[in-house]
DNA sequence: ATGCATGAGGC
DNA sequence: CCTCATGCATC
């Protein structure tokens, strides 16, 4: 009901006053039903976290704990830069609210450094007034990792996914009992790991947490050569996580998360059953879902998403993945590819931030060309066409690769190196004037002539063909970037036809 | 995850 | 020379 509660973290001053005035409503309301949970919470942040990675050997953490905190209020996260930018205000306002905060604002609790979005993920759930519902924040975060204390790496130490903060029900009784809440409980999580030993969730007192499971995909907690599904072991996860995540479908809705729709009859057999159902379980049209391109990005993104639980499940990286792929005849895509069509999820839920700041200023500076802004274009994304293409060579892959791993783990890994055949230019690496001065051309004129190109390139000092391509590059992600804009403000396209136009033959 | 590079297909 | 779809190199 509340428009601004997208999750937006934009950086727009308005919505972020309506936000920071919901959040300042809604943290009334919550004060008293959150503090419990605020405690619980406040007992397991400091954990795990890998930078506060004291806490198991030995007891010494209070010190440390206070230190933690105290850094994280006094001044906002070191990391955070202009990307970060919407924590600085989201937080502040929150210190400086008239309610009396006998417990810490939860903004804190999640402040950790390690993750820039962790407080605008905060703010966003506070401002969703889903704080108190933990279960909520526990399922942002499928999507938006980064927004919790526990880390969850595997072997190699890559992080592949997050553990929830999850202050449940079950065991508060000792929690409430305890009524000091802040001590430590002597919870020693076990870690579930798949066949690659990666860690993929947590069992603290008797919950298991998912690392990453929105979809019902329970990541098989099985030892090398253990038959897949085991009835009861998938159930034991299954019922703990989705019993704490299905509640989660409807505020995350409001934030345009992608709304995960689960059969609620399909509790038992998820994963193995089905390598489609996954992404049609899914395909929920709710948002009215744009088309472009005659795609249907929200079934993309569905299929995306659940592409990258099923590979991570898997123990694969997305290398992998494509080392495989080319391995396999037909077409074959890269780590590249394969990273680009999972970002196409979160991208194209860009927050407004993107429409104002990016094509909204370049078409300012293109109907005002003496207007100077910030360039701030998008990446260079795959287009909506360009992942429906891939989609069913990921789906076919992962399919033969699950039925492999049932089998037992087979060389799904046998890969070919790649021939490096010709040996590429070396890439160029424009320093940050020359950039400047290269946006700043391309918001003038995103097609120079070749002339033109002859003098910026020499006033640069660079090679002609690298200023070519780079504007070439530039004009494909402009482009990229408007296609997805497009889905979101179809009828705002009046002003963008003169950047269109110049970029496109035709429409 | 993203920036520059490559190559096919076009005009 | 351009656009597009992708990939190698890097960040």
């Amino acid at each position: 009901s509340l428009p601004s509660l997208q999750f937006t973290a934009t950086s727009s001053l308005n919505s972020q006053l309506q936000q920071l005035q919901h959040l300042h409503q809604l943290q009334h309301q919550q004060q008293q039903q959150s503090q419990q949970q605020q405690q619980a919470q406040q007992a397991q942040t400091p954990q795990p976290t890998q930078q506060t990675q004291q806490s198991q050997p030995q007891p010494s953490a209070p010190p440390q704990q206070s230190q933690t905190q105290s850094q994280s209020q006094s001044q906002p996260p070191p990391a955070s830069q202009s990307s970060s930018s919407p924590q600085k205000p989201s937080q502040s306002p929150g210190h400086g609210l008239p309610s009396p905060l006998t417990s810490p604002n939860p903004l804190q609790l999640v402040n950790n450094p390690l993750a820039s979005q962790a407080a605008a993920a905060a703010a966003a759930a506070a401002a969703m007034g889903s704080i108190a519902n933990s279960q909520a924040f526990g399922n942002a975060l499928s999507s938006l990792q980064g927004v919790t204390g526990q880390l969850v790496t595997n072997a190699q130490g890559q992080i592949i996914g997050t553990i929830p903060l999850m202050p449940n029900p079950v065991p508060s009784s000792q929690a409430a009992g305890g009524a000091q809440g802040l001590q430590v409980q002597p919870i020693t999580p076990q870690l579930l790991t798949n066949a690659q030993g990666q860690i993929i969730a947590t069992v603290i007192g008797n919950q298991i947490l998912p690392v990453i499971n929105t979809q019902g995909i329970t990541l098989s907690p099985l030892k090398p050569g253990q038959q897949l599904h085991q009835p009861s072991q998938t159930q034991v996860g299954q019922a703990a996580s989705q019993s704490n995540l299905l509640h989660l479908a409807h505020s995350q809705a409001s934030m345009s998360q992608s709304p995960v729709r689960q059969a609620s009859s399909s509790s038992s057999s998820s994963s193995s059953s089905s390598a489609l159902s996954v992404g049609q379980l899914v395909s929920n049209p709710q948002t009215a879902s744009g088309e472009v391109d005659g795609v249907n990005l929200e079934e993309i993104r569905e299929f995306a998403k659940a592409f990258k639980i099923r590979r991570l499940s898997l123990g694969l990286t997305q290398t992998q993945v494509g080392q495989a792929l080319s391995a396999t005849e037909g077409p074959a895509y890269s780590q590249s590819a394969i990273c680009r069509h999972t970002i196409l999820r979160s991208h194209f839920f860009l927050p407004q931030e993107a429409q104002e700041n990016t094509i909204a200023s370049s078409l300012t500076a293109k109907l005002n060309p003496g207007l100077l802004y910030p360039a701030r274009f998008e990446k260079l994304d795959i287009t909506p066409k360009s992942a429906q293409k891939i989609k069913p060579v990921l789906e076919r892959w992962m399919a033969e690769a699950e039925a492999r791993h049932r089998a037992g783990m087979q060389n799904l890994t046998e890969f070919i190196g790649s021939e490096p055949s010709k040996k590429r230019k070396r890439r160029t690496s424009f320093t940050p004037q020359a950039l400047e001065i290269l946006n700043a051309h391309f918001e003038k004129n995103t097609h120079p002539s070749g002339q033109e190109m002859t003098e910026i390139a020499e006033k640069l000092n660079y090679d002609r063909e690298v200023v070519r391509v780079w504007f070439c590059n530039k004009r494909q992600a402009l482009k990229n970037t408007i296609k997805r804009l497009k889905q979101h403000e179809p009828a705002t396209a009046v002003p963008m036809e003169p950047l269109t136009d110049s970029l496109e033959e035709n429409s």
